[in-house]
DNA sequence: TCGTTTACTGCAACCGTTTGCGGAAATGTT
DNA sequence: AACATTTCCGCAAACGGTTGCAGTAAACGA
């Protein structure tokens, strides 16, 4: 069985293509006798207009792009789930490409998108991401560009990002309030704007009234030794700056048996899933990427509607308290 | 700046429209002295082919669709990325829709398929789906469908799975080979498949030689409630089905503050994520959804290859050995 | 009864590509 | 020199919609 389109069911009518197109989208030149016959015989027909020829006639599409390192994080699909949503419900659809954090596959991936004439895109850079033409050629043909949680260090573009530096200093407040003494602060990667932005506001709040052990890990592997290497020095508290640090961390402190919130306490920055799967749960500073995504989706439907200044938005953060402080 | 056209390109070169798309397509009929001038300002235009005009042409696209319940979901999101990786280095992209669960939406977002002309869906029914004649309107529309994970009951289409039932099997042979005396067996939701495949099979290999509490639960919550009534019983072993049962299950041994595996072994049926995140690392059979996706995707082509055989796979699972038995 | 207005509907061009076919120029064959 | 082949290229229709414009019949006004 074949597509059902509007010659076909002009043919079936004995109408005109353009007449039954009008009725389909309730023209008022139309009768309502008309209407009522085409729609009919359209719902019937499970009649769904060919999405290719509307924005090949009409240079719009109902499609947008989403491009990231990796689906398979936790602050990520978090974010996607909140604009797919989103985009849904606005009668769009989304197309999610991944770049593995390699350079190359992200070009491919804007490629494609060109090709597919996306409306807009959303666009986390990567890790490696040097040269940011590719994007500035989306700009060029006027596709608006939403960058999130990693942006580029351009002036002039819409960025939606974590508070970095309010979290942080929320962590480093709550310690101090708690009257800790003696701080374990294990960072992510040393060259990320997002590792330099939460060490500078943490040790800033912090402002050398607490012992202040930092260290930096790449992966749980390593927080997890990391973090074994220095429990001996007795550190009364540790903080994690992101999901996957905590994530090595933890296992470091199970690993040496100490008990949470007794010997030792956790704070860390995060989505909130992974404190949530240790008792007691972990308090933790919310990044939310559920509420960056919709903040991302209505600066995007901002710029579709043809608002043309750039806007940088940042996200509140929240502490949730859980049992480990 | 406007996009570049072939009608654009002929223009400049003096060439009609036709000569440029062969020669972009290194048609033999092309001399390569022609070739060589169009791909050149092709390329320094920075052309692209619209991919609307090209389906609309040759109704084929470079789409696919993958509908979920959620991509926020261990399980799924592994095999997303699965799928998108294979899909990007064929050549297609990969339109992602979730259901919530929600029927509805569900039904809404094949219709965005069909609008889309997606050349093939992957599609996983939610827990809700009653009605799956949306999904029979697409193979009347010659359009592929592969089912993976959660399928419907429906001969003659094509499935990926995981092996429930031997992952099961495998985690009660294991228990069976340690020695262990009494299992607290805790399951999902009684009225999911899954549930059912891999009770059957993990009683049924158990057979009666151990002593057996099994129990059902719908969320990491639940799942840490069961596991705290059952925990006095003293059962030496708990078998997670899940992920999310693994996560809940822990909390309540966490909270008791036994220890793994002195005082209690722990086993599950898991995607790998979640057990890594403790120490010791919990022993689990592994249910790759990265193997799933590059299974579907493999059975996909054949499909748009013009194999018409259905057929259902399920992968291996493997056992990977934490410190947790 | 004869314009004039109103209410419907159709014509045709266009969006960007693909592709069967036909034609002109260049080359080869006697 | 006359004809047959190649080689290279353009014409035009088609895909499925949208939309400005024009046309027709019915209803209206005088």
């Amino acid at each position: 069985m074949n597509n059902t389109t509007l010659k076909k069911i002009s043919g079936l009518l004995g109408l005109s293509i353009s007449t039954v197109s009008r009725a389909l989208k309730n023209h008022p030149d139309i009768s309502e006798k008309t209407k009522q016959r085409v729609t009919e015989l359209a719902d019937s027909l499970d009649y769904e207009p060919n999405a290719n020829a509307i924005q090949l006639r009409t240079s719009k599409s109902n499609l947008f792009g989403l491009v990231v390192p990796s689906i398979s994080n936790f602050f990520y699909h978090s974010f996607i789930s909140a604009v797919e949503e989103e985009s849904r419900k606005n009668g769009y659809a989304l197309m999610i490409l991944q770049s593995g954090d390699d350079p190359a596959i992200e070009i491919l991936n804007l490629k494609l998108c060109r090709k597919s004439r996306i409306s807009g895109l959303f666009a986390c850079i990567s890790n490696q991401t040097g040269n940011i033409d590719a994007y500035l050629k989306m700009k060029d043909l006027e596709i608006p560009v939403i960058f999130f949680d990693k942006v580029p260090e351009l002036n002039n573009c819409n960025k939606i990002c974590v508070a970095d530096e309010a979290s942080a200093a929320m962590a480093a407040n709550t310690i101090i309030l708690k009257n800790k003494k003696k701080v374990l602060a294990v960072f992510g990667n040393t060259n990320l704007s997002i590792t330099k932005k939460r060490l500078t506001a943490f040790t800033k709040t912090m402002n050398g009234k607490i012992d202040l052990l930092v260290h930096h890990a790449n992966s749980i592997t390593e927080a997890e030794a990391i973090t074994m290497e220095c429990l001996p020095q007795k550190p009364d508290t540790v903080f994690c700056m992101s999901d996957e640090i905590l994530a090595g961390a933890m296992k470091a402190i199970q690993r040496t048996g100490l008990k949470i919130p007794d010997d030792i306490s956790v704070i860390a920055i995060s989505n909130g899933f992974i404190p949530k799967l240790y008792f007691p749960e972990i308090t933790y500073v919310e990044t939310s990427g559920d509420e960056l995504g919709r903040l991302a989706f209505s600066s995007m439907m901002a710029c579709l509607d043809g608002s043309t200044f750039t806007q940088e938005l940042t996200t509140m953060s929240v502490l949730v308290e859980g049992g480990s402080m």
